[in-house]
DNA sequence: ATGGTTGCTTAGCAA
């Protein structure tokens, strides 16, 4: 039976990072790639090296900040930007679409900024949106991945320090309970399911040293839904994508499963 | 240590 790999990367702008991308494509070929802060407006994608090599691409972006896309190697059908067909979301932070016989979303939650301000309140709603939304339009029956930067480390084990972080953001009370909520719905937790050991990290800041000093966060999820993570052979956290010329501040998360969903 | 760095919209915001 083959295998189907797929990865989430927060690549913090896609043109800035497109050189590195397309090496990392050419070197590990996944079927799938979830992309986050893309950060460009959809008539400015950088849609033909990622043709040439075979990919088809859905995206969903805006000129500056936000955007999110879906790479694959097969067909992409039902590709939905935001939450409703037809309803044009001001912040690009979600994409779904259908390949590989997976409803794959491509999420990017947002930062909150700080614990209190408009923009936490903005991710809290934003988390419980997503929640009520699963509800109403998917069902944990079916093979389903969420994957992206969720901007929330998960449990005390995803933080470089609870002392630092507690009641932090990324790491607060309310948004652990509105993550809690989220997976709920039914997800599994594709990385900890392989890897229980602590301080495994996705993110690191680019300031002050962060990542030498592995003061990191676990913020970069692949979830999936229990008929897909019945076909899960693995979870890994890419690591060495931190390292070298102009990296992300995310690396990648990469799953893989056994194809054999039709 | 309220700094530090990066990417985008090249100045200031978002992260």
């Amino acid at each position: 039976m083959s295998a189907l790999r797929l990865a989430t990367w927060n690549v913090n702008g896609i043109r800035a990072r497109m050189e590195r991308f397309l090496a990392w494509l050419d070197h590990h070929h996944p079927e799938i790639v979830c992309l986050q802060e893309t950060k460009v407006e959809d008539s400015l994608f950088p849609l033909e090296p990622l043709a040439q090599r075979g990919y088809q691409v859905a995206f969903s972006g805006q000129k500056g900040f936000n955007g999110v896309a879906i790479l694959s190697t097969a067909p992409i059908h039902q590709p939905l930007a935001g939450f409703e067909p037809g309803v044009d979301e001001p912040e690009k932070r979600i994409l779904s679409a259908t390949t590989h016989n997976i409803r794959v979303i491509s999420a990017y939650i947002p930062n909150g900024q700080a614990v209190g301000s408009d923009k936490f309140a903005f991710k809290l709603a934003w988390l419980a949106r997503l929640t009520d939304w699963l509800g109403q339009h998917h069902t944990p029956a079916e093979p389903l991945a969420l994957c992206g930067d969720f901007n929330v480390a998960p449990a005390p084990e995803d933080v470089y320090s609870v002392e630092a972080m507690e009641g932090e953001v990324g790491f607060h009370p309310q948004e652990r309970k509105a993550l809690e909520r989220l997976r709920n719905w039914g997800f599994v937790d594709q990385f900890r399911a392989f890897h229980p050991e602590p301080h495994l990290f996705s993110w690191w800041d680019y300031r002050a040293g962060s990542f030498q000093k592995n003061k990191g966060l676990r913020i970069d999820h692949i979830w999936t839904s229990p008929p897909l993570a019945a076909l899960a052979t693995g979870c890994d956290i890419q690591r060495q994508e931190r390292e070298g010329e102009k990296p992300s501040d995310h690396v990648p998360v990469v799953a893989v499963f056994e194809n054999s969903l039709g």
